[in-house]
DNA sequence: GCTGATGCGTC
DNA sequence: GTCGGAC
DNA sequence: GTCCGACGACGCATCAGC
């Protein structure tokens, strides 16, 4: 039975196919213009009744960040799925994606292949359903909606008749969405260019339709919106609380004369808490908390809630600070492990009275009935400080008005003594408004690890690789470095990484580690598993923003006051150098990176 | 009830 | 979080 | 400069399997 598919102006419900086919021409194209073109062509063909869901699929997502609906199944589950759909074994599966590097490319060639085959063999069976991309997009949900004991092989079997039923070309999209990964190219910004073609016929707007959402960070509702009442309407859309605003972001500099510069030679500082970042909404006595990225944590954080109803002075705003674990006896910020274990669902009665917190606040985003968003930087810092009170547990974060470069280091180095990650720099002038969901130079961040004069390098030898996807398919993707133990003649495993290569550097290294592919060598310590196995032979230059303890990497394990931690690299990347003049043995031991822990 | 596998979100 | 590539 | 997509360690939640 066929749906009536055009209504008035010839506008339809998207068939899911032809979105996938949209997709797939997305992808043999990097200009820009040219995939804002071919989007906007497929979306202008909407009649609107289902455009927040095209949007919300085409960034690979089911619902905006702040429902917190997921669908808890991705690539090796998916893996399943599709070993069940095609009657191949997950072997065969995982060795076809091993080479190819993409799991939608990997379904789309075994239904290929299957089709062909059927298509010989019994000529007319093949059993396709056509969807509409809501169809799919409900399928997806029940799969989120699914869960209890049962449901990994429910979520599975459902995932397996999906892909059953479709052409190897929608499998391949929905293969990519529930593996986390759709690969087209294209994101939110070109999304909303595209969203402003389509239905305004020109890219311009897409300033409007930028504006809307980093305000209520809604694609759904913001795409609504624009198909359903129109441009206009778009305009209106405002900060509203309990509606999540997007975070602004900052810019980095390795100098503190390059910072100056950003900011004609005169700025505001802030310390850079190591913790996680909170934009607290307040109305009446209801508070509600966001992420960073737009998730509702509030349930996290009941201390937070009441810290922040006892310090308001008014009823109504919205503010942003840093969560950070806090040792009260001391009076000194812990590391960020800690407070990383306040992110529970469980036992949070038991954890608020174990790591304690302190917010430190430092914007205020709305108040007074009113958008705080284009309010220069100072005139906010000022108004926060009606806002709330500090408190005991509340305080504004630690801030001053720098015009040299020497105050600018000085104050780096009492943040670092203050346990902070670095500084943040922040223009004072008439535009420094608030730029909700942009890296702007507006605000700058500045890391002691930034300057390769200050930061600590490791010659690390590699000894594993994992097979690299997407962009890196054919290729090693990441490495899995280790140190060396003199005392025992053995490595230790201290980080994996997959930053700092260029193109040149990955074709290089899987010419020269091929070769030495092998068996786990005996003289190797890890717990880390690892796709492929090298004789230890290249040594490369590493660097990274901190060491800290580990559970999964052994190095050092044994020699730390906690006999089963070891010590890992935060934020490793590659510096670019080879070291071709060191023997593996040569290589930093875990004893001098053991050194450099204790020291930092 | 415990452990490992898997997924997700923080930085 | 960091980084490189394409525009 | 902007945008996108390769990737890192770590902690917690959930479920399968024992």
């Amino acid at each position: 039975m066929k749906k009536a598919r055009k209504g008035n102006l010839g506008l339809i419900k998207v068939r899911f196919k032809d979105l996938c086919e949209c997709y797939f021409s997305l992808e043999n194209t990097q200009k820009k213009l040219e995939m804002v073109d071919i989007l906007a062509n497929t979306l202008s063909k909407s009649d609107g009744s289902e455009i927040g869901k095209i949007a919300l699929l085409t960034l690979g997502k089911l619902y905006p960040d702040f429902v917190g609906i997921e669908l808890m199944l991705a690539e090796k589950m998916a893996i399943k799925a599709l070993a069940l759909a095609t009657g191949k074994s997950e072997k065969n599966i995982l060795r076809f994606l091993e080479e190819i590097g993409d799991l939608g490319k990997t379904a789309h060639k075994i239904l290929d292949n299957k089709s062909q085959s059927t298509l010989l063999a019994f000529t007319n069976q093949k059993e396709t359903e056509e969807y509409d991309v809501v169809d799919v997009w409900k399928i997806l949900d029940t799969i989120s909606q699914t869960s209890g004991e049962g449901s990994a092989d429910k979520k599975i079997r459902i995932l397996s008749g999906l892909l059953s039923k479709v052409t190897p070309l929608e499998a391949r999209y929905i293969s990519r969405l529930v593996a986390g990964n759709l690969r087209t190219g294209v994101a939110v910004q070109l999304l909303l260019e595209a969203l402003s073609k389509a239905k305004t016929g020109t890219r311009e707007n897409k300033l409007f339709l930028e504006r809307a959402y980093n305000r209520c960070s809604d694609l759904d509702y913001v795409s609504s919106v624009l198909y359903k009442e129109g441009l206009e309407a778009v305009k209106e859309i405002e900060v509203t609380v309990f509606s999540p605003i997007k975070v602004m972001l900052a810019q980095r500099v390795s100098n503190s004369e390059e910072l100056l510069e950003r900011f004609n030679g005169k700025c505001s500082l802030e310390y850079k808490y190591d913790g996680l970042r909170v934009q607290i909404h307040k109305k009446e006595n209801k508070v509600k908390l966001f992420s960073r990225s737009t998730e509702n944590i509030t349930k996290q954080f009941p201390d937070v809630i009441d810290f922040i109803n006892n310090a308001a002075l008014e009823n109504e705003f919205i503010i942003e600070g840093e969560i950070v674990a806090f040792d009260h006896e001391k009076e000194a910020i812990l590391p960020f492990q800690y407070v990383s274990q306040r992110k529970r669902k469980h036992d949070i009665d038991q954890k608020i009275r174990e790591i304690p917190v302190r917010i430190f606040l430092f914007d205020v985003l709305y108040s007074n009935n009113t958008s705080r968003l284009d309010c220069s930087y100072l005139e906010r810092r000022k108004n926060l400080q009606k806002i709330v009170r500090e408190t005991n547990n509340i305080k504004f974060s630690h801030q001053t008005i720098a015009d040299n470069s020497d105050e600018i280091d000085t104050f780096l180095h009492q943040a670092l003594q203050d346990n902070c990650e670095g500084i943040m720099g922040k223009s004072i002038g008439e535009d420094s408004v608030y730029q909700a969901g942009a890296r702007g130079w507006n605000w700058v961040k500045y890391k002691a690890g930034y300057d390769a004069k200050l930061s600590d390098s490791f010659d690390l030898v590699i000894l594993g690789a994992e097979h690299g996807k997407g962009k890196r398919a054919g290729k090693y993707g990441t490495f899995l470095l280790g140190c060396y133990d003199q005392i025992e003649g053995i490595y230790q495993t201290f980080t994996r990484i997959g930053t700092g290569f260029s193109d040149e550097d990955l074709a290089f290294f899987f010419q020269e580690l091929k070769p030495l592919e092998s068996e786990k060598p005996k003289e190797y310590q890890s717990d880390v598993e690892s796709s492929i196995w090298f004789y230890p032979k290249i040594v490369i230059e590493v660097t990274g923003d901190e060491i800290t303890r580990s559970q999964m990497h052994t190095c050092s394990r044994g020699l730390l006051e906690n006999d089963k931690d070891g010590l890992a690299l935060r934020f490793p990347r590659f510096t670019g150098r080879t070291v071709h003049d060191k023997a593996p043995e040569q290589a930093t031991t875990n004893d001098e990176i053991r050194t450099i822990y204790l020291k930092q």
